[in-house]
DNA sequence: CGGTCCTTTGAGGTTGATCAACGCGAGTGG
DNA sequence: CCACTCGCGTTGATCAACCTCAAAGGACCG
């Protein structure tokens, strides 16, 4: 059965959540759940693939599902001072959405599919309710959110301080764990702007320089670094 | 009895924490403990007395209390891409400092004191301890912890976003509930750069520029407000 | 093959960083 | 009490970084 988002686009459910086979169970919000806590999960908690572009939940709409994010990649943005969006942070698998609800009844980001994500998606009421005999969720939950806290702390001393180019070298460098990045781990120079606070354009000058300097490979989507040389960039 | 910082400063212990007379007992991360929580925090939990330009911790370093802000203000520092500092949040009363160390063994910032701060010194084996039974102090850390990335958020989207002008016209109308700030919550040009993650030079010309166009009247530390045209240079 | 989406490149203007000097009030010590 | 220093703020000149507007190139797709 599908069912449909605010905006019209199709979201396939998958099936339901098994955390036996969760190719991020050690990391997931979930994966520590008892055998009564999978029973319920397995009862409540969908798994749903959305496709590129399509929007997960927007800022200040009410909600009650927090997601956990199994494969893909999202961005989660916020109106920003002037009124544009900014983006946040980006948000990659074994990454929880929504924790935010657990105080609240709205969304803080608008969260938007970068890469084709699939996520379970965890009724808010199921996470009080397993929380309260369960302390290892607990503190899962509590990690979910440090782990937030990190990313929103590498957003600030990393991807918005400093020169555009030491910002895309970190940038670069922080998405790619080995020498390489390939397809999935993709963003566009749109989405590289946003995240760093300067401009498409600039994005795009200073990362054809880098290829012109011989930094960067790029094929088809798929970058190849030299990684010391732009370490040494990122630490100006 | 009085204890020394790492740099020397002397540190006073004001008495032992008792909640019932916290001046942010509902928003402190203590606050609604029970009978039996209040026993073990007035054993385990010193109010302690920080002069101005002193550290609470240190990034990286290891420790073992969580401080809970009750008066005064504070700074989070985080060594930026290029080495140098960069300020990725104020912390005042009500907010918990250093909740990390429930998963790590070091501080991710270095806390320094911007005004003379008084905080209570949490173990954090005493909030393992109390979480155990208590699932109402889950909760309490839970919402301390949200506290701090809507704080980054805010970072990010408000501070870090936008020309010189509108960012320093975000932050004062922050810093500021009413039409005036007092001295109490006055910060310097450098932390207001740090912050911002522009130059002190930069602050200091965009104020004096905003003071003789007459959106801000200074005395003595203390600023008055053309409040509704800050609001519209703060939306750019 | 025409259209759409993304990227690249250019020209020109603005903003903010940098380096440097000076002002000014609050201590501090002779 | 005065001279000195120190910390903080202000101001100026210059230059590099970045934004804005504009146009064009390349890839992919129906």
């Amino acid at each position: 059965m599908d069912c449909r988002t605010d905006h019209g686009r199709s979201i396939k459910r998958i099936g339901a959540a098994e955390c036996v086979h969760c190719p991020v169970r050690e990391r997931g919000l979930l994966g520590q759940a008892d055998a009564n806590g999978m029973m319920a999960i397995r009862a409540n908690v969908d798994i749903l693939r959305f496709p590129v572009r399509t929007r997960i939940y927007a800022e200040k709409s009410a909600g009650e599902y927090v997601y956990s994010i199994r494969s893909g990649l999202v961005k989660l943005e916020q109106q920003s001072g002037d009124g544009r969006a900014r983006i946040v942070r980006l948000a990659t698998p074994g990454t929880t959405l929504g924790l935010e609800l657990l105080f609240g009844a709205s969304y803080r980001h608008t969260a938007l599919v970068l890469h084709s994500t699939d996520l379970c998606r965890i009724p808010v009421r199921l996470l009080r309710t397993l929380r309260d005999d369960q302390k290892e969720l607990c503190d899962s939950v509590l990690r979910h959110m440090q782990q937030n806290i990190d990313a929103a702390d590498f957003e600030i001393t990393q991807l918005s301080t400093g020169t555009a180019q030491a910002r895309i070298a970190r940038l670069l460098l922080h998405l790619s764990a080995d020498n390489a990045t390939d397809a999935r781990q993709w963003i566009m120079r749109e989405d590289i702007a946003g995240l760093l606070g300067v401009t498409l354009e600039t994005v795009s000058r200073t990362i054809s320089d880098m290829k012109r300097r011989g930094l960067i490979t790029e094929e088809q989507h798929h970058f190849v670094f030299d990684r010391p040389e732009l370490e040494r960039i990122a630490n100006c």
